[in-house]
DNA sequence: ATCCATGCAAACCGTTTGCAAGCAA
DNA sequence: TTGCTTGCAAACGGTTTGCATGGAT
């Protein structure tokens, strides 16, 4: 059982307030229970499976206002999504989450992280040739595990 | 109007031929008018665009067809996927032209291709550091065009 | 009291599937 | 002739939408 850092969920909770605040949005227990929910674990996960850790915690949400605020956290950048080539769109927590890519295991499913600083000159010499401002980007590695008999 | 590179045409053809062969499919027109259309242009495009092309020029195809082709094409190498954060899966041809990555222009849709080596010593890296054989990748950088007024 | 947010269910849309008819081998 | 392939339509699954009810302000 993994228990939520108190300091990271006070800091995400203050940093939403102020978005729903600055945006017009009303203050709902769902929301924060929802961002609750998603900071107290760590790794990837779909609407579908955040939908039913909350109502397994007898917290009960709607998929539509798990969507909804979803949207909301985007907005704020305390989540990223990620298409990983399944049907289903995935999320992760970002905030105090250093920047990093992927690699997929196409045999287990695996999801590994890494972090190269090339990447981050790449980005800088596409940026610099195209004219462009790079907001972010996405790059994920498909393979299969060598050590796997 | 585009006309088909006939040389490139007939070796991919070649390619389908030999791979729907070796993995006992049968060599159906439609599979080959399908073939045909993908190699007719260049740039990405997904099932419905594909489908609407073929039926346009007095193909018709059915959409299952499509899908059903669009899978053995990927399988005999001919075509790659992308999923760029849209609903639907973008495809490209993919023989006798060169690995490349995408930037998208957020503003406009537009899609560039870039192809930086640097991309490739990554891939080295991870796959000696997580001891895994990595097959492909996906890199895309989202942005906006700066000489957009 | 206002009117945005929620919850439910229906709609949506890209993709997959089941099945009868067609055609490659 | 055999049975894989096609075409059609229905089913599927993730996501979005419409609308009545509820609750934040």
């Amino acid at each position: 059982m993994k228990t939520i850092d108190k300091i990271t969920y006070e800091t995400v909770k203050k940093i939403f307030t102020e978005y729903l605040f600055k945006n017009g949005h009303r203050k709902t227990p769902e929301r924060f229970a929802i961002l609750k929910e998603i900071y107290s674990t760590n790794g990837h996960f779909d609407v579908e499976k955040l939908h039913t850790k909350l109502t397994d915690k007898k917290y009960m949400v709607s998929r539509a206002t798990v969507y909804n605020t979803i949207e909301l956290l985007l907005k704020s950048k305390l989540i990223i999504k990620h298409q990983f080539g399944n049907n289903s769109s995935q999320f992760e927590r970002s905030y105090k989450y250093s920047q990093h890519d992927h690699v997929l295991c196409l045999d287990t499913g695996e999801l590994l992280e890494f972090c190269d600083p090339r990447i981050h000159e790449i980005q800088e010499s596409i940026a610099k040739i195209y004219n462009m401002e790079i907001t972010h980007h996405s790059l994920t590695f498909y393979g299969r595990c060598k050590d796997n008999k």
